[in-house]
DNA sequence: TGGTCCAGATGGACTAGACAATTGAGACTG
DNA sequence: CAGTCTCAATTGTCTAGTCCATCTGGACCA
């Protein structure tokens, strides 16, 4: 790892590697403090610019956070966990919250969000997966999710405008049941979805909206469901900032595999 | 969003927003050309080094390129579907590739693959997965998947010592009928699998095996196959440059959601 | 014609140094 | 004791400039 670096790569390589390799050696831990611009330039005889570059290496890797005027921290990172798949369980007979307030209950963490409703234009990739045109109005309803008080991740659903005007879904309140439910109960009950997942850097407004640092890739999480007849009836944009949830989802085998 | 930057924002970032504006507003498409570091500056009244730091931050964001000495590119991004869902398929009767080598036949490109197959050390990541101890010998099976030459995706395959010892499993051959299907040959049929996906940036080693450039997060994709008595026996790491693939797996409501 | 070589354009790495911004800790004050 | 102030340490931004690395295209030559 360190090895195809030292020959004659550039000093702002050499430091990110130097480092690294602390990092994942288990030398440093996360917490661990680094020592300062100052320090690391007179150890490796060049000047501060260079180790910025080198530190900026591993800041944009996600390894490490600038806390000024503290210094540099290895960076720490705990996985909740995300399952696409349990959306479509039916829940007890009366659920006081949703899938995702109720697990993180269960993880004994105090969950809350914060929902805006607003009448949109569809932009290209919703009007796509809704089966609309693109300047359509729908109906977004955004919700930045948060744990302890910490926004944790963005959950856009999205809606044809004609489906669900009028409807409680319009109001900017916490429906403990969730929109699905209330999709059904409006006359359009969920077949089946279709589950896409990109992976990317965030985009300016997702970094502010969730409060993310240099070097967090996103997961994008696009849930669109259909009625029975195939018709599209929502699109959720779920974003998932990559250092706090790895999704699960388990897979059975349809028949036995035999020779 | 450039708005926010205008006002008492640092040069650097309002060259960054100015840009990324300009990309995501059309006005700049995959494979323009950005005026050169020189020109920016002039523009902006600052020296080169403001401007790199700009441009740097769209690097790291994935938007755009550099090729010395031509200029700075903006990037283009195509992906190919990645479905985890397929595996567990059956397949006709006298398979003749493997489900990802189909597909890009099917798509009009030429797969290809390095194999390499070597025994060695579970981390602990593994061991947890194997449920081995941290430590134990096992088999990997390392596969770059490409397309028309290129890079695409990782997929090493791990799989306990003593399952697959003296099988074909450990010949560094294509294997067109599958892992899955030898597994089962040799009287370990998978009857269910766990799947996590992870978003992180890629270390070096997955940097270079997939020729990645800067600003290309992965989604890391482990997927363990259990037989139908709960013992794992298989788990497959799958590295998918975010900038190449999407994921996709579909979901069916397993009763009819009622009011 | 066809190959070789070289100059110029452009980004990459680095030095040297200045000043600003942030924030915890410790000193000070009422 | 509780609140407030100040300061030092540290990272953030920017300037000004040097030299290097890489590739294209045109000039030149066999």
């Amino acid at each position: 790892m360190a090895a195809e670096q030292r020959a004659g790569a550039p000093a702002y390589q050499r430091i990110a590697a130097t480092y690294r390799d602390q990092i994942r050696s288990g030398e440093l831990t996360p917490g661990d403090r680094l020592p300062t611009e100052a320090d690391i330039a007179a150890r490796f005889g060049v000047v501060r610019q260079t180790v910025r570059n080198g530190l900026g290496v591993l800041i944009t890797d996600g390894l490490i956070v600038a806390r000024r005027p503290h210094g540099y921290f290895v960076r720490d990172r705990e996985h909740m966990v995300y399952r696409p798949q349990q959306k479509s369980r039916p829940r007890p007979a009366t659920p006081a919250m949703d899938r995702f307030s109720q697990q993180i209950v269960d993880e004994g963490r105090t969950p809350s969000q914060l929902i805006q409703v607003s009448l949109i234009q569809a932009g290209p990739d919703l009007a796509q997966r809704l089966g609309l045109d693109p300047g359509d109005a729908i109906v977004a309803r955004r919700r930045v999710r948060l744990i302890n008080g910490e926004p944790t991740n963005l959950n856009d659903s999205h809606f044809p405008l004609d489906l669900v005007k009028d409807s409680e879904i319009m109001s900017p309140a916490y429906l403990p049941r969730g929109t699905d439910q209330v999709l059904a109960e409006l006359g359009h009950p969920q077949h089946h979805a279709i589950d896409e997942i990109f992976v990317r850097m965030p985009n300016p407004e997702e970094i502010h909206r969730l409060s993310l640092g240099p070097g967090t890739p996103v997961a994008v999480h696009y849930d669109t469901g259909y009625t029975a007849d195939g018709r599209p009836v929502q699109c959720a944009v779920n974003v998932l900032p990559g250092d706090r949830h790895k999704i699960v989802f388990e897979r059975h085998w349809p028949t036995t595999v035999t020779a």
